[in-house]
DNA sequence: ATGTCTAGAGCATCTAGA
């Protein structure tokens, strides 16, 4: 089973790029952030033309996550659970079914948290202990899962081109890491970094000051996995070349594929 | 550090978010 998280930054705009990924890239499920529209508005047709079903979790011009399954997904769950205020659609879960076994997919869209300090980061703090809490939850139930999409976290120093400049950025922060730590010490494994231990891969290059030409970028897109999912993964892997496209998202894909 | 991009309101060109 191929499973790829993307964020498409704006699933109109990315129609074309999208369409032609899921018919020659051909992911088993695709779990995208940042769809920026709302359920009524995706372009379902992009998807079910490739054979996907489509689960959408949209508001009105930010945010939204979708989950694109080629086989049925049960149980589809939308929002992180923990606070009936939140309004953002960030997160959606559903469990697939593969030839070995089920895996339950967490879609998520963390918080950018910038500027930090300030009600943004707490938000962004906030909801990462929420996702701490459903992890928690769903290692009790010893349900095997996986958390993937854009965390809008630099894990550590390899992960960034420029590390020192990410020092003070929510997505860099001292806080930020330890929230992150908390998370995977549960005893979740992040996927790439499993694979491969070099610094110097990255899944987003910001649009401004040619950072994609510098190769000036940083991870920030990943795959969590529960003990059994990451005793069944084969491989993960960044798609890079996506980035060098016409008309690209600033993030890359990231691919995961199990034995299951 | 930034020479950018997307969507929404609404009709020219702003604003917010990232």
């Amino acid at each position: 089973m191929k499973i790829a998280t993307f964020n498409v930054n704006g699933i109109k705009a990315r129609y074309l790029t999208v369409a032609d990924w899921l018919r020659e890239d051909a992911p088993d499920v695709a779990v995208l952030q940042e769809i920026k529209s709302v359920d009524e508005a995706f372009p379902r047709d992009l998807a079910e033309d490739a054979g996907y079903e489509i689960h959408t979790h949209g508001q009105k011009g930010f945010n939204g996550v979708a989950i694109l399954s080629k086989t049925a997904v049960e149980d589809v769950t939308r929002g992180l659970p923990g606070d009936d205020e939140d309004e953002q659609a960030r997160y959606i879960e559903g469990t697939v079914i593969g030839d070995r076994g089920a895996v339950r997919i967490c879609g998520l869209y963390l918080p950018n948290g910038n500027p930090a300090p300030g009600p943004k980061y707490d938000y962004k703090l906030a909801w990462m202990a929420r996702l701490e809490v459903r992890a928690r939850q769903l290692l009790a139930e010893e349900v095997p899962f996986l958390m993937t999409g854009d965390f809008n976290v630099i894990p550590d120093d390899r992960d960034a081109t420029r590390p020192k400049a990410w020092e003070d950025d929510a997505l860099g922060l001292p806080q930020t890491r330890a929230a992150w730590r908390r998370l995977v010490n549960l005893g979740l494994t992040d996927a790439f970094r499993a694979r491969t231990p070099a610094a110097g891969h990255y899944s987003f290059w910001d649009y401004q000051g040619n950072a994609w030409d510098r190769n000036d970028g940083i991870r920030i897109d990943h795959f969590l996995l529960s003990p059994a999912v990451a005793d069944a993964m084969r491989d993960c892997t960044i798609q890079t070349e996506m980035r060098g496209r016409e008309k690209p998202s600033d993030h890359v894909p990231v691919w995961l594929d199990l034995d299951l």
